[in-house]
DNA sequence: CCGAATAGTTGAAAATGTCAATAGTTCTAT
DNA sequence: ATAGAACTATTGACATTTTCAACTATTCGG
């Protein structure tokens, strides 16, 4: 006997109900959903590369010619220093970037892309962009544009 | 030439240099770092509450009318059913929610917020909003439902 | 020069995420 | 009607991530 056996549409989802939950208005929940979806595809597009977030942010950092020390990358990525310490080891090991001390500032090691760790990057770059197109496929040119001012100016 | 270097002039937080790197273009990055900022922000207006982002998500949707499942909330909150038996047990333990089980199904059970968890629920829901306005303080509020709605466009 | 502060590193503990196995229930196809 | 497939919640193991407290080397301020 259940009720929308016979001739009840079966919704696809099923969440539709949740959709109109006050969560779904609150910019958090919706951020952290938003991530969610695009760090999984993200990482899944990364992993032939042997790459994932975290450590693509890093190289990207590490090859943009800023030249950032552990203490910024850690600091603009939120991250605690000692997690820098184990991703900078990673893509050291791998040839893709490399440690220089600071002359200025001999505590402080400064991170740069080798030339594999930028070929590498040029790759992963594209895997992410592949990611990012399939996440906001729904999005045209301009509305995209738009999201990413707007992220940026909570972001920072 | 990359080097505004006419004079020492030492930055405020010294990150402006990492600002013009790709990496800030792509919505992955600044998603994660905003939803990083934020969650932060609202664990610490949650934690006099004894909440954190996730119990108080699943507070939220159970006291929200719709009784939903424990495998619809872990289906909308992205989370693996296992992670959503710790939270209903905590919030259950604490008198805020419920389980019943669906008479329609008997597997599934349904979770709904107590009167309890309804007056928990006001407060916490007024320490998100005021995290929420501190992390979008830069923006209007016409911008605001602008970005409400791109992500809402990209989280679903 | 000396003490305070900082950058990187290490290691441990706590929190989260992931996954496989299980019991009870429902569904599907004979 | 029933056997087998599929699904829900649950448990427990295991990996990953997060958080934090030391510790060394170096720089900074007085």
């Amino acid at each position: 006997m259940t009720q929308p056996s016979t001739t009840e549409i079966p919704p696809p989802e099923g969440l539709e109900r949740l959709l109109g939950s006050p969560l779904v208005t609150e910019i958090e929940f919706l951020t952290a959903r938003a991530r969610a979806l695009g760090s999984a595809k993200a990482n899944a597009l990364l992993a032939p590369l042997d790459l994932k977030i975290r450590s693509y942010a890093v190289l990207s950092l590490a090859c943009s010619g800023a030249a950032p020390s552990q203490r910024e990358l850690a600091e603009f990525l939120l991250l605690d220093p000692s997690q820098i310490v184990a991703l900078v080891d990673g893509l050291e090991q791998r040839g893709l970037v490399k440690r220089e001390t600071d002359p200025q500032d001999r505590r402080s090691k400064v991170i740069k892309g080798t030339a594999k760790g930028r070929r590498l990057l040029a790759q992963a770059a594209a895997a992410t962009q592949q990611a990012e197109d399939q996440a906001m496929g729904n999005l045209s040119p301009t509305e995209r544009a738009q999201l990413r001012d707007l992220l940026r100016r909570i972001a920072f």
